[in-house]
DNA sequence: TTGTTATAGTTGACGGGTCAATAAATTGGG
DNA sequence: CCCAATTTATTGACCCGTCAACTATAACAA
């Protein structure tokens, strides 16, 4: 029979909580947050991200958001058909396309980004401005650690 | 294709930025434990909350994870193919499917749990005990608040 | 009893992510 | 110059989660 050890709580130790936190935290969250900003926390991250950049490529934003190529694809193929953003061919470079944020991209940017702000305000209710910063800190850390494993 | 390097520092300020963390830290977090582990975390949760609680319901096991209920029946397809699970009637109540661990499933659960131990090691690496029942803490109030939202 | 309501589980459709295979264009070494 | 290797983007197959619709059973009230 395998050690019992059998906590109160469903994890063994609190490292399994901190794994078991993080993963019920982000189920919650994402589709919250959606119903709340009318668009994927991912999108938005993405009108973002072509409204820091300007018009850039694919390969640069999909490095700049952390997801997949394939996801990118898809992504651009419902904002695109939105009309939120638009795509075209570099002449640069035959293989790149270059995305760029349309006026109603920008727009409806604008007022997802009140909606989040909003969000996040309640998710991070009761916390010091300290608070948020140790835990980005801490948050920053295990992102370090996970890329080297 | 792998991501590669995804700052979060794309975030407006730093409440964007705890979101942005959180969401990565997930994204690379349970591809990578499932080529550790042989098996996905939510899994090995199912495994374990079986080992720890015997024969149960469906539906108190989907309680305990956290998960779906459509979710539930499919991984308990899968890990019933796999030999991991077992699945009888409930005499008591026609509705109810009783899920309980088989042996095979026990010792699956106990050597990927190992697998899970250094996985962990790995990524609270740094981390001092103090540190990880803070965060422990941390991650606890972001779920309360989440929840009233 | 019977009919209504609630609960357990399944299934299908969908969104979001991964990886692997592929096409097209660029780059670079012989 | 040319061929091989690399890079960009796309597509298909798959996993994992959600919600909504459905079936079967249970619980309960009239």
């Amino acid at each position: 029979m395998p050690i019992s050890e059998g906590q109160a709580d469903g994890a063994v130790n609190r490292d399994d909580t901190i794994f078991e936190l993080l993963q019920e935290l982000n189920q919650r969250l994402s589709p919250k947050f959606e119903r709340h900003a009318g668009i994927s926390f991912t999108r938005l991250r993405l009108l973002q991200e072509l409204y820091r950049l300007g018009p850039v490529s694919q390969n640069t934003l999909q490095r700049k958001v952390g997801i997949d190529a394939a996801a990118v694809t898809r992504h651009l193929k419902g904002l695109e058909e939105n009309g939120l953003i638009a795509r075209g061919s570099d002449p640069a470079d035959g293989r790149a396309i270059l995305v760029s944020l349309t006026e109603r991209g920008q727009n409806a940017m604008s007022s997802c980004r009140e909606e989040k702000g909003r969000f996040l305000e309640q998710l991070l209710s009761g916390f010091k401005e300290e608070e948020v910063a140790l835990l980005a800190r801490m948050l920053e850390r295990l992102c370090g650690n996970i890329k080297q494993i």
